[in-house]
DNA sequence: CTCGAGCTCTTTTCT
DNA sequence: AGAGCTCGAG
């Protein structure tokens, strides 16, 4: 136990173990370590069986680190408590209890595509057309109503009056229905089916009751409401419920978060204990005074300041860039002369909105040579390959799978064309069996002929499949599926660099499951699949790395570095065009403002930019109301000398002219693609040198040295030729 | 059945 | 700018 080295509030959040206790821990308030020493102190000096206690948390990567840092600890015994995320933990309670809600055991979970394609599918079974009910829409809204536990019923009853409503509630029925039939659910049924099975078994909640002696919960402030609903009923029998969180760091509410959690647990649970944290050790003075100037703007928080011991540090940088471009070299200029003066590459974040801004940052980097990485954008799991790989394993696991059914049914080619499979899809659903079932009477559903062939032999080699699962490791299993489906061969043959990745792809696929073959306890193909699904390229961090990090705002929550660029900081990217007209999502983008800041260890620089090209077209946004409302003693202003005109309305209608007669002049432009033979070297204006290997129409499949394949449109990016 | 031209869309994202 | 999806031609 470390107790002796933690501050007064915080041993006395360690030391309240009984009855409900809110701990409120701001920024850089050492709440993990907080959470880490409450789980040692109860099984040491409370000698708390480690079985009895549960910690949840939102990530698995936040799992990971709270495990690590419990076994530090205590050793051992640190293996039996329940530490895990929401989903995780629902999931390996449905799979005990699958039986008690009329699933099997080995339901598959659909993650966001596959929820997608089967919405999708629904709509088009209805006759609905996506152009007046958008399926992301409706798939998010489908979502908001299981995270606030409306059934389908409730929901169908709420909608009569709204005719869009009334639609999605149709969608909906149908949508669980078919969830049901092919044994699947997707992640909010993980948490919403877990609720609807122990309000409907009671004893079953009991023995969980019973067994959950002390309950912790970490980023409280990032609950929906069936994930309150969970802790408040499986905390019902001991009250001992210790959950921890900052109001202000709530950046979750679009997708269902509701920030009345943490504002109301005082009222939601009795006797609440409440405890502030508010002493942060990791930023300077003036990113922390920078922190709270912004933050002071939000109505409806809890009322806490957080205050740090350390010295003033330096102050805040604002660059205002004359274009992303400037922007971007400013950023790469300055990370290069700050390495100079003995800061390393990993001491670097740039932080931005939206993914989709990336881009230039990158480019910079290059251009400096400056090692980077970059989070978010395709997932392993995500890669087309890889999800080919895993639907042929889930259909293997789980012959109801009519969703991974049809995504490999003809893939690689084999001939079985969109009308077979919708014929196929059709006798299934009038004779209520699973596609893969309805292959056995293939001959009454379509005639005799090349289709039907091909579709027998894949029932044929599903089948033999299915016979390995029993008896071989899924490690082998993967290796009979890559042969038997010609997967590999297929992409061999295709000898493009694009298959050259998916190639080694595949070969990635094989060695994370030769990894959880070694690491897991439960070695099944079910507990395989469910791992990958519910798992993400986030969780593992290599820290030995020496690489700057470019990432969302959302992703850099929970990290910390020495040194960090809030970019593109102008109205209508941050705070986004969306949020600024509605008060409270404008509050919560001053939130996730406040979370970037305090990323922050040593330096912070804020950068905008007067003209941004995005998403195609060039806008002049005005400079964030954010930099305005730090604290002007806070901040040094960096700008380019020759801009000397401050009256931004005159700069902005200048600039739109400019950019009407720059669109005039591309428009004449825009014609004639390039015609270049496959093999040609050539050079792009943002990517650099690289090789073209495919050809559709005008557009190019070009390998490049550094970026990988993009496709090129030369009807609008021209490229110089090499040789 | 497969390929390619032309259309639309584009916030954030863990699970 | 570029990715993904739909629809029509071969």
């Amino acid at each position: 136990m470390e107790l002796d080295k933690l501050n007064e509030k915080q041993k006395q959040a360690v030391i309240t173990t009984d009855g409900a206790l809110l701990i409120l821990a701001g920024a850089g308030s050492g709440k993990t370590r907080v959470i880490t020493n409450k789980i040692a102190y109860l099984i040491e000096e409370k000698n708390v069986n480690p079985y009895n206690i549960l910690a949840i948390t939102f990530t698995n990567k936040a799992a990971k680190e709270m495990q690590s840092r419990v076994e530090d600890l205590i050793g051992i015994d640190s293996k039996r408590v329940w530490i895990s995320t929401f989903h995780a933990f629902c999931t390996r309670i449905l799979r005990y209890e699958a039986s008690h809600i009329l699933y099997e055991n080995n339901f598959t979970i659909y993650d966001t595509q596959d929820k997608q394609v089967l919405i999708k599918n629904c709509m088009d079974i209805l006759g609905y057309d996506k152009e007046t009910l958008n399926i992301a829409s409706v798939a998010s809204e489908i979502s908001r109503a299981k995270d606030s536990m409306v059934s389908v019923d409730d929901y169908e009853a709420e909608a009569t009056s709204d005719y869009r409503n009334s639609k999605i509630a149709r969608v909906y029925r149908l949508y669980q229905e078919e969830l049901k039939k092919n044994n699947a659910m997707d992640f909010d049924d993980l948490i919403y089916n877990c609720i609807r099975l122990f309000k409907l078994h009671k004893e079953v909640l009991g023995k969980y009751q019973d067994k959950f002696e002390y309950i912790m919960v970490d980023e409280y402030q990032d609950t929906n409401y069936s994930q309150y609903l969970l802790i408040k009923m499986l905390s019902q029998k001991h009250k001992n419920i210790c959950v921890v969180g900052d109001d202000d760091q709530s950046i979750y509410g679009w997708r269902g978060a509701d920030i009345r959690n943490i504002l109301e647990f005082e009222k939601d649970f009795e006797n609440v204990i409440q405890i502030k944290l508010e002493q942060n050790y990791r930023s300077t003075s003036n990113i922390i005074n920078a922190a709270g100037t912004v933050i002071k703007n939000n109505e409806g928080r809890k009322d806490k300041k957080i205050w740090t011991s350390s010295d003033n540090g330096d102050k805040i940088t604002i660059y205002e860039a004359t274009s992303e471009n400037d922007e971007s070299l400013y950023v790469a200029q300055n990370i290069r002369k700050l390495t100079e003066q003995g800061y390393k590459y990993s001491d670097f974040a740039v932080l931005y909105r939206a993914n989709a801004l990336s881009r230039k940052y990158e480019e910079a980097f290059m251009k400096y040579k400056i090692p980077y990485k970059i989070f978010g954008g395709l997932k392993f799991y995500d890669r087309m390959e890889i999800k080919d790989i895993l639907a042929y394993l889930r259909l293997i696991d789980n012959k109801n799978d009519d969703v991974s059914l049809k995504r490999i049914i003809n893939v690689p080619k084999r001939g079985i064309g969109a009308k077979t499979v919708e014929k196929l899809e059709q006798y299934a659903r009038e004779h209520s069996i699973s596609m893969l079932d309805s292959i056995e009477y293939i001959s009454q559903i379509i005639g005799a002929g090349k289709a039907q062939e091909s579709i027998k032999k894949f029932a044929v080699m599903i089948g033999a499949l299915k016979a390995f699962a029993k008896i071989l490791p899924v490690s082998e299993l993967l290796e009979k599926v890559i042969s038997s489906t010609n997967y590999e061969n297929s992409l061999i043959e295709e000898k493009t660099p694009e298959s050259q990745s998916r190639l080694e792809n595949i070969n990635e696929l094989k060695s994370v499951i030769q990894e959880f073959e070694r690491t897991s306890e439960d070695k099944s193909l079910s507990d395989f699949l469910q791992n990958a699904t519910l798992s993400t390229d986030m969780d593992e961090d290599d820290k030995k790395s020496n690489y700057a990090t470019l990432m969302t705002i959302h992703s850099a929550k929970g990290l910390e570095f020495p040194v960090v660029f809030i970019v593109a900081a102008e109205e209508n990217i941050f705070p986004s065009s969306r949020s600024v007209l509605d008060e409270s999502k404008l509050e919560e983008e001053r939130r996730l403002c406040y979370v970037a800041i305090t990323r922050a260890k040593e330096k912070l620089f804020i950068t905008r930019a007067k003209s941004r090209l995005l998403y195609g077209k060039t806008n002049c946004n005005l400079s964030s109301r954010f930099i305005s409302e730090i604290d002007k003693d806070l901040v040094i202003n960096e700008k380019k000398e020759y801009y000397v005109d401050e009256d931004s309305k005159q700069a902005y209608s200048l600039h739109q002219k400019y950019i009407e007669k720059y669109k005039i002049m591309n428009e004449h432009k825009k014609d004639e693609p390039q015609d270049i033979k496959i093999g040609t070297k050539v050079s792009h204006k943002t990517f650099g040198k690289g090789m073209i290997v495919g050809k559709t129409g005008g557009k190019y499949s070009i390998v490049f040295d550094k970026v990988g394949v993009k496709t090129i449109d030369t009807s609008v990016v021209k490229l110089e030729i090499l040789s």
